[in-house]
DNA sequence: CTTGCGCGCGCC
DNA sequence: AAAGGGCGCGCGCAAG
């Protein structure tokens, strides 16, 4: 089935299509823009489609076209997006039209059902191809069929170059968005495990409905940047990069292109005569490289290597984040980041244009964000939550015990303890215990992270030297193993340690492969679901970690918003995973209900515990905030 | 000139 | 059997 459709781009012949669009029942809105950046760009046309009607509104018909969906949101009307983020921001940024509740958006509802999409992505067209019409992947000849079943009036569509146009931005979109809608929410619902007596995927997706809401209003406030600052930080880079060029040239005898790895691997291996450690994983073409990556160049023994390591660090902060950072700050002197709900396959969040959520701890770089005046940056993140998710979905003893015991549990060194049945860590301050939770931290991490034997060999190989590695080896009481070098004897007697002490783990572990293989996805504690690739499936317990603890951070989130930005006392402005960033003033009453909304002590059988620090000059420095 | 890939590296 | 998980960005380099 196809729409009845109108191009109208005057005024007067408007009326009667927005009447025939209704005043109930589900309403598909689309824009059309002059490009991506809200901050900068504008809306040129609104595709808005109900019923049987699809009206495309340009030029001298978008003005009231705009009137018309403003009153329609005033009525609290359904609206359907795709996509929603995008066009909730341009719309109150063309207009000051503003959504004050949740929409729907065919793309949220497509990364639910399978993050893996239609054809392999969440295009709308791939999915209104896929669910609606094969006709949808071809707008234009699927316009002029359109206006033949439909009877639509010729002189109401632009022909000649406006039709070309109308066919390359896609008027007939919020037809699309309106059919597949109800076709994908059905399948949603139909696929959603259930727990308690709930559709659980329904539940997420009411979430992430609001979710939308939550991160346009972030994006659009953006965060106030210290140009100042970036100005003089890049200067600062430029002159030492400068003064570790000319050193780098004096000890290499020639001068190369420094951000080349393969110069440099030629320069290294061939003419300076260093042995090659490491090796990449090389392309499908090139194959295996020697490495010149940080490890690679902290072994060569040669005193190039730290001036390339301390090239390569300042080399970083000016491009990505010095020359980067003032790459990407708005007319309006700030930094509004795109946040993307479905950037990640576990259900994380990820972020662009910059990508807030990788910002350097260490650098100076987070000096460069400065709260907005009369107010401070709050920062609420929780506590070991993947390790907390960890011990749910695996129901280990010793973690729940810790957990549910101790809001400080130390759980690498409760790790350590029970992998060498000690009462406590380091109880003599003898230098090999001391070591132990640090091997305790890494089998937590390749636990978490599904690593295998090499890279635990890797890990220690940078920890300890031979002798070290030796040492620890003995303290097993086991007899050094001369077909192994140390570490990775060290690295199995450790992981067959670990695996012994925490069975529960290992069968969690086990049990969500097998989950993946059988089914070719696994299921959170959430219900969202993520779908594997053969041979990937050994990812499918890190998923169910990482994504549960996303899915925990987004509830969090949510809640936040709903409540103390609804409120006004709170305005969030980022979020990096398990930390949710906001700006307010000092009102104790505001922090403690953070907190309390934060800390989730009564949903899972170990509670997720929140913390709060405040940064009053800059993201840079922050101390412990107790309301 | 643009596009895609590999490398290396920032964050959680 | 073996596999560190999840991202985005700047750069060089080769191909279209």
């Amino acid at each position: 089935m196809l729409p009845d459709i109108a191009v109208v781009t005057s005024r007067e012949r408007l009326g009667p299509w927005l009447e025939r669009l209704g005043r109930d029942g589900a309403l598909a809105v689309d824009t059309e823009t002059s490009g991506l950046n809200a901050q900068i760009d504008l809306v040129g046309g609104l595709c808005l489609s109900a019923g049987r009607t699809c009206l495309y509104a340009a030029r001298n018909a978008l003005g009231p076209a705009v009137l018309w969906l403003a009153d329609q949101v005033k009525q609290q009307r359904e609206l359907i997006f795709h996509h929603a983020k995008f066009d909730l921001k341009m719309l109150e940024t063309s207009f000051n039209l503003r959504v004050p509740y949740p929409v729907h958006d065919t793309k949220t509802i497509s990364f639910l059902y399978n993050n893996l999409g239609f054809n392999g992505g969440h295009h709308l067209k791939d999915i209104a191809k896929a669910l609606v019409d094969s006709r949808a992947a071809d707008p234009q000849t699927t316009l002029l069929a359109s206006i033949k079943e439909g009877g639509g009036k010729k002189g109401e569509v632009l022909w000649s170059e406006d039709l070309r146009l109308i066919g390359e931005y896609g008027a007939l979109d919020a037809w699309w968005t309106l059919q597949a809608w109800p076709i994908l929410l059905g399948k949603l619902s139909a696929t959603a495990p259930i727990a308690d007596g709930k559709a659980t995927l329904l539940d997420l997706y009411e979430n992430e409905r609001w979710l939308v809401l939550a991160l346009r209003d972030m994006e659009l406030r953006g965060v106030r940047v210290n140009i100042d600052f970036l100005v003089q930080w890049r200067e600062q880079l430029e002159k030492d990069i400068a003064k570790t060029e000319r050193q780098l040239v004096k000890v290499a005898g020639k001068e190369i292109l420094w951000t080349s790895s393969d110069q440099l691997s030629t320069l290294l291996y061939e003419h300076l005569g260093i042995p090659v450690t490491r090796w990449t994983k090389g392309g499908k073409k090139s194959g295996p490289k020697p490495s010149t990556d940080e490890v690679a160049l902290t072994k060569i023994n040669h005193p190039i290597g730290p001036l390339l390591l301390r090239w390569r660090d300042l080399s970083k902060q000016h491009s990505t984040y010095a020359i980067g950072l003032l790459e990407s700050i708005s007319p309006d002197g700030r930094i509004h980041a795109t946040f993307n709900p479905d950037g990640a396959r576990t259900g994380r969040l990820s972020c662009k244009d910059p990508n807030m959520q990788q910002i350097p701890r260490w650098s100076g770089a987070r000096r460069a964000f400065i709260p907005d005046e009369e107010l401070a940056f709050y920062f609420g993140d929780y506590s070991q939550v993947e390790m907390r998710f960890a011990a749910i979905e695996s129901h280990d003893p010793t973690l729940i015990e810790g957990f549910r015991n101790n809001p400080l549990f130390d759980t690498h060194a409760a790790t350590a303890m029970k992998m060498w049945g000690m009462q406590e860590i380091d109880p003599d301050g003898n230098k090999l215990h001391g070591r132990r939770r640090k091997f305790a931290k890494i089998m937590n991490f390749a636990m978490l992270f599904g690593a295998g034997e090499d890279k635990v060999t890797s890990q220690l190989v940078s920890l300890l030297t031979s002798k070290e590695a030796i040492a620890s080896i003995r303290e097993f009481g086991r007899k050094l193993d001369r077909k192994l070098i140390p570490h990775r004897q060290l690295a199995q007697l450790l992981m067959e340690r670990y695996f012994t002490e925490f069975q529960a783990i290992k069968k969690a572990r086990y049990a969500a492969t097998r989950e993946a293989k059988q089914n070719g996805y696994v299921t959170n504690l959430f219900g969202r679901r993520r779908y594997f690739d053969h041979n990937t499936e050994y990812k499918a317990f890190n998923t169910k970690i990482q994504g549960a603890a996303a899915d925990q951070a987004k509830r969090g989130l949510v809640s936040l918003y709903r409540e103390l930005q609804g409120e006004g006392r709170i305005a969030l402005i980022l979020q990096i995973h398990d930390e949710a960033v906001y700006l307010s003033d000092d009102d104790p009453s505001t922090h403690a209900r953070v907190l309390e909304i934060l800390n989730d002590t009564s949903s899972f059988e170990v509670p997720i515990v929140a913390n709060l620090d405040i940064g009053k000059d800059s993201w840079q420095e922050k101390t412990r905030y107790v309301p």
